[in-house]
DNA sequence: AAGCACACCAACCGCCGTAGT
DNA sequence: GACTACGGCGGTTGGTGTGCT
């Protein structure tokens, strides 16, 4: 059984806020602090329902909200996130400081998410769209409607299906369960997660590559390199790269499988749930040498090299129009440049079948 | 210059979970 | 247990800005 909408007696006032209304609103805030947010309107002498008031506080008055466009590795950080979490939000918003939900929601749905389309890749499952296969077909219902491995119905087709292909999609399926176990696990243990980072400023994240960083996922990359390296080196803008300084590590001749890793997204060696190194690694950005290696930490590195530049963004302004274009271009081109070399050799070996 | 389409984002809406009675 | 009040969350909308024709 709903509410009725709380603004809709009295005639409270709606719509966009103006400057008086937001210095009132920080001005009592500031005076008493936010806690009855249905009688703080009133008290604060706004024409407001508590809702909107606290809306407005909370997306925009609130004095540690980082504004401006979103870095490498907020992008990343949300990519990740989500590929874990879903579209819970305010959970992502948690371990981004000074980032709310509903800008990290807008900037999913306008940025992210049309990007993600565009390269292929399904922004639910984030995993490449198989649907774009006719392998599809006979992989949805162990992929997506079943619980289960269904391993053997796979390895019973090898004599029509590609072996590469066929590799490529248990390995595929073999991420998908992991991270279902994960979330399992994940549910579980959120309110951990929360309270750690209440506590601790920054979380014991996870590594969701590390989720992926199976043998079988390591064959599947290199199944990807090896089978691909031609076609991807003539995709690939090496000297737009090499020239920037940008080239990610996976590209060298002495490549040696590196991971982006977040201090606080944990090391690789730790269990999911191991609480962060006591030090202050938990706050820096730093490279993982492990020999680890994952589909989407390839993705990782090329839209967000570890050494990508300081954010574009000042703390205040919004800098859009030309610097937001290139910037953006920037990414998706990585990005799509990856992809390249992945989803067109999945066409190729489906067209080839 | 005008009209249109699209992108962006602040704000709203409706539902849900929880605490209090 | 039923009901209510409240805070919070995710989905959606509508106004504004920008770029293209």
């Amino acid at each position: 059984m709903g509410r009725a909408p709380c603004c809709d007696k009295n005639g409270l006032k709606k719509g966009p806020w103006t400057p008086e209304e937001d210095q009132k609103l920080i001005d009592y805030i500031q005076k008493h602090g936010y806690g009855n947010w249905r009688t703080l309107p009133k008290n604060a002498g706004l024409q407001r329902c508590g809702k909107s008031c606290r809306l407005r506080w909370t997306n925009y008055l609130r004095p540690d909200i980082k504004r401006g466009r979103f870095s490498f590795e907020e992008e990343e950080t949300i990519i990740q996130l989500h590929s874990i979490l879903g579209n819970k939000w305010s959970s992502i918003a948690a371990r981004l400081p000074g980032r709310t939900d509903n800008e990290i929601k807008n900037y999913w749905n306008t940025h992210i998410r049309k990007r993600l389309l565009r390269m292929g890749i399904d922004p639910v499952t984030h995993s490449p769209r198989l649907d774009l296969l006719d392998l599809s077909t006979v992989l949805n219902s162990s992929l997506y409607n079943s619980s289960q491995l269904n391993f053997s119905r796979l390895l019973g087709m090898q004599h029509i299906i590609n072996p590469e292909l066929l590799r490529l999609a248990t390995s595929i399926l073999s991420s998908q369960t992991q991270n279902q176990d994960f979330l399992l696990q994940n549910n579980v243990e959120e309110s951990q997660i929360s309270n750690a980072h209440v506590q601790n400023q920054m979380p014991p994240l996870l590594q969701p590559c590390q989720l992926l960083q199976t043998p079988v996922q390591e064959d599947q990359a290199r199944l990807m390199m090896q089978s691909n390296g031609e076609n991807f080196t003539q995709n690939c803008p090496m000297n737009e790269w090499q020239s920037s300084g940008l080239m990610p590590s996976i590209l060298t001749e002495d490549y040696i499988p590196a991971v982006t890793n977040y201090g606080y997204y944990g090391q690789s060696n730790q269990s999911v749930m191991d609480p962060p190194p006591s030090d202050d690694q938990t706050s820096t950005f730093q490279s993982n040498s492990s020999n680890n290696f994952s589909f989407q930490s390839v993705l990782s590195n090329i839209s967000s090299p570890s050494s990508s530049p300081t954010p574009l963004h000042s703390n205040s302004t919004y800098i859009n129009s030309s610097s937001t274009t290139s910037h953006e271009d920037e990414r998706e081109s990585y990005c799509s440049n990856m992809l390249n070399f992945d989803i067109q050799d999945i066409l190729d070996v489906n067209e080839f079948m």
